[in-house]
RNA sequence: UGGGCCGUCGCCAAGCGGUAAGGCACCGGAUUUUGAUUCCGGCAUUCCCAGGUUCGAAUCCUGGCGGCCCAGCCA
C-alpha cells in the first residue's frame, strides 16, 4: 500500500499503450509546455509543467518550452523573461529546446500555401460581423461565404497579396474550407490567418498576417516532432481541427491531443483576464504580490518548488472537475517547510513583560536549536535580559477555558528559557493591559519544576535587543470560493482582510536573514524575508500553523 | 433544445468484471519546552439514479438525472 497517491494517470497509461504497441520508442516520448507571453505562470500553469516536464523526465523523453506567441498585440518579451523563471525555479529544464511559434512563421506560411493548393483553404473578404452571422449557431448550421469559391489561383495571389501588405488589417482572412454545417462549430471553416499590423516581440515588423492558434498550434506540434500534445478540456472541441491540419499538411509526424480538466484553486481566480485586471486595477501590487496564485506570488510568498510539486502530484491528472480545496496546497507547503525552515521566534503584536527578580543589566545568551528535528541546521544565541516582548494573544486577563497560557498570578514557560509567574496586570487609563510584572523561577532553565506542572510554553523576543520588523499576514484573497461563479463582478467578493500588516519584533538573528529566505516563527507559522524590499526587514506570513486552540475556543 | 466531455467520501483520486487504495479535511486519543511536528485509531456494506447482462457489476448494456465546455479575425 502506497501512502503517496498513485503516480501513474489517464494520460500516462496512453503513453503506455503508446510505448507497448510501438507507436514510440521508450525513450522517444516528447511533450510540450506551449505559454503564450500575455502574462505570468499561474498554479494552474504548474499543474501542466509538472504533467508535461515530468511525463518527459519520467521516460527519458524530452519536454520543449514553445512560447505560443501568435497575436503580438497581447504579448510582452517581458512575460517571455518571466515565464522562462518560472518554470525553472519550479526545477524543470527544457535543455536547448526553447521554441517560439514564431519561429515557424515562414513553415507556417507554407503549410497555408499549401492547403491552398490542395482546395482546402480560401480568402474571404467577409468582415468579422459577417463572418460571425454565416457560422450559425449552436443549433443552426451556417452558410457559405461569397468568397468559399474562389479558385486556387486566385486565393493563391489573394493570400500573398495578405502577406505583402496590401490590405487593411482586417480586410480579409484566410479560412479552413471544411464544412459549414459541422455539428461542432470549430470545423466551420474556421479562420487560420488574419492581417493585423502590430510589431511582434520576436519578428518585430517582418509579418503583418500572423496565423491563429489552432492552425499554429497543431502545425508547430509536427514540426517539433511532439508525440503528445497535452492541454485543457476546452480544446476538446478542437481537437477534430487539430486532426484535420496535421493529416492535410504535409508534415514529417502526426502529433496527438490528449486534454485534462484544468486546475480550479478555491478562493482564488486563475483565468490571465482576471488576473491581468487585479494588477492594472490596483487591487494587488503586482503579479508576483503573495497574494496572486501565480507562480511569482507564490514564491515571494514563500513557498517552495517542493511544495507546489508535491501539490500538482497530488491533485491528480483526470478529466473531472478538479476544484482543489486551499487546506491541500497549504498542507503541501507546512510539509515541506516543517522539515526544512530553521525556526525563531518574532511577537506579532508586542506586549512588554517586565521580570522583576531578573537585574537590569542582566545579558543571558541561550542556545537554542534551530529545528526540533534537523541538528543539521545548528543552533543560535537568543539573548534573554529583564524586558522581553510577549504576544498580546498569549496573555488573557479573563482567559478562556482551556486557555494554557499566561493569567494573571498563573505560570507559562519562556519557550527555550525559563518558567515566569505573573505577578501585575499594568493598565492604562482606558484598561487597556500595556504592561505585564513577572518573575522568573531560576530553577526552570532546561528543567521543568518538580513539584507542579506548567502547561504552557509561549515565544518572546527580548525587548533590548529585538529588532523591530514589519510582518504582512496574508489571506486568501476572495471570500467565496469560486469567485468567477459568482454573479456579477468578481472584484466584489475580494476578501478585505487578504492583507494585514503587523509591526513586530523580531529575535536578532532574522535581522541578518537573507532576502528570500525562509523561517519557521514559533507557534505562528512559516514566514519569508520580502524580496522586494531588500532595505526594510519584513516577513510575508507563507501559510499559520495547524491551530488546534483556535477551534477549540471557537466552539465556545 | 446542436456538438463534445465528466459524475467513486466534504475536496482530490485509485480502481479497467472477482467483492471500495491513498492524500487533504474532519473526529477522537498518545507523546511533546511550538495548542506545531510525530504517532495510533475512526471516517463510502457502496460508487448520480433506474432497469438489464452475469455465478459475480463502480467496472459491460439501456434509459434517465446532474455538472462543465463550445457560436474570437484570443489562446
Amino acid at each position: 500500500m502506497s501512502h503517496e497517491p498513485s503516480k501513474t494517470n489517464f494520460i500516462r497509461q496512453i503513453i503506455d499503450a503508446d510505448i507497448a504497441s510501438g507507436r514510440i520508442a521508450a525513450g522517444g516520448v516528447r511533450t510540450r509546455f506551449p505559454p503564450e507571453p500575455n502574462g505570468y505562470l499561474h498554479i494552474g500553469h504548474a499543474k501542466s509543467i509538472c504533467l508535461n516536464f515530468g511525463i518527459a523526465r519520467d521516460y527519458g523523453g524530452q519536454c520543449n518550452l514553445r512560447f505560443d506567441d501568435t497575436n503580438p498585440a497581447k504579448e510582452d518579451p517581458e512575460f517571455v523573461a518571466a515565464i522562462e523563471a518560472d518554470v525553472r525555479w519550479l526545477g524543470f529544464d527544457w535543455g536547448d529546446h526553447l521554441y517560439f511559434a514564431s519561429d515557424y512563421f515562414e513553415a507556417l506560411y507554407a503549410c497555408a500555401e499549401e492547403l491552398i493548393a490542395k482546395g482546402l483553404a480560401y480568402v474571404d473578404d467577409l468582415s468579422a460581423e459577417a463572418i460571425r452571422e454565416y457560422r450559425g449557431t449552436l443549433t443552426e448550421a451556417g452558410r457559405a461565404s461569397p468568397w468559399r469559391e474562389r479558385s486556387v489561383a486566385e486565393n493563391l495571389d489573394l493570400f500573398r497579396r495578405m502577406r505583402a501588405g496590401e490590405f487593411d488589417d482586417g480586410a480579409r482572412v484566410l479560412r479552413a474550407k471544411i464544412d459549414m454545417a459541422a455539428a461542432n462549430i470549430n470545423l466551420r471553416d474556421p479562420t487560420l490567418y488574419r492581417i493585423r499590423r502590430a510589431e511582434h516581440h520576436q519578428t518585430g515588423n517582418a509579418w503583418c498576417i500572423y496565423p491563429m492558434y489552432d492552425f499554429a498550434h497543431a502545425l508547430s506540434d509536427a514540426f517539433e516532432g511532439i508525440t503528445h500534445s497535452i492541454c485543457t478540456l476546452e480544446f476538446e472541441d478542437h481537437r477534430p481541427l487539430y486532426d484535420w491540419l496535421v493529416e492535410h499538411v504535409t508534415l514529417a509526424s502526426r502529433p496527438r491531443q490528449y486534454e485534462f480538466s484544468r486546475l480550479t484553486l478555491q478562493y482564488a481566480v486563475t483565468s490571465k483576464r482576471r488576473l491581468t485586471r487585479l494588477v492594472n486595477e490596483g487591487i494587488v501590487d503586482a503579479w508576483d504580490d503573495p497574494r496572486m496564485p501565480t507562480i511569482a506570488g507564490l514564491r515571494r510568498r514563500g513557498c517552495t518548488p517542493a511544495a507546489i510539486r508535491a501539490f500538482c502530484e497530488r491533485i491528480g491528472v483526470t478529466k473531472s472537475d478538479n476544484l482543489v480545496e486551499m487546506e491541500l496546497l497549504d498542507a503541501c507547503i507546512r510539509e515541506d517547510l516543517d522539515a526544512t525552515a530553521p525556526r525563531a521566534m518574532a511577537v506579532l503584536r508586542p506586549l512588554k513583560v517586565v521580570l522583576g527578580n531578573v537585574a537590569e543589566d542582566h545579558v543571558e545568551y541561550l542556545a537554542l536549536p534551530n529545528h526540533p528535528k534537523d541538528e543539521a541546521l545548528g543552533e543560535r544565541q537568543v539573548p534573554f535580559t529583564r524586558e522581553l516582548w510577549i504576544d498580546r494573544e498569549d496573555f488573557a486577563e479573563h482567559p478562556p477555558k482551556g486557555f494554557k497560557r499566561l493569567v494573571p498570578g498563573g505560570e507559562v514557560r519562556l519557550r527555550g528559557a525559563y518558567v515566569i509567574r505573573c505577578d501585575e496586570v499594568v493598565h492604562d487609563a482606558d484598561g487597556e493591559v500595556i504592561e505585564l510584572r513577572a518573575s522568573i523561577d531560576a530553577s526552570t532553565l532546561g528543567a521543568n519544576p518538580s513539584d507542579r506542572k506548567v502547561k504552557g510554553v509561549i515565544h518572546w523576543v527580548s525587548a533590548r535587543f529585538g529588532v523591530p520588523a514589519e510582518i504582512r499576514l496574508y489571506d486568501r484573497l476572495f471570500n467565496v470560493p469560486f469567485p468567477d461563479r459568482e454573479e456579477g463582478d468578481f472584484l466584489a467578493f475580494i476578501n478585505p482582510a487578504s492583507l494585514a500588516i503587523a509591526q513586530g519584533v523580531v529575535e536578532p538573528v532574522l535581522a541578518a536573514a537573507d532576502v528570500g529566505a525562509r523561517f519557521q516563527f514559533e507557534r505562528e507559522g512559516y514566514f519569508c524575508r520580502d524580496a522586494r524590499e531588500p532595505a526594510r526587514l519584513v516577513f510575508n506570513r507563507t501559510v499559520g500553523l495547524r491551530d488546534a486552540w483556535s477551534k477549540v475556543a471557537g466552539r465556545t
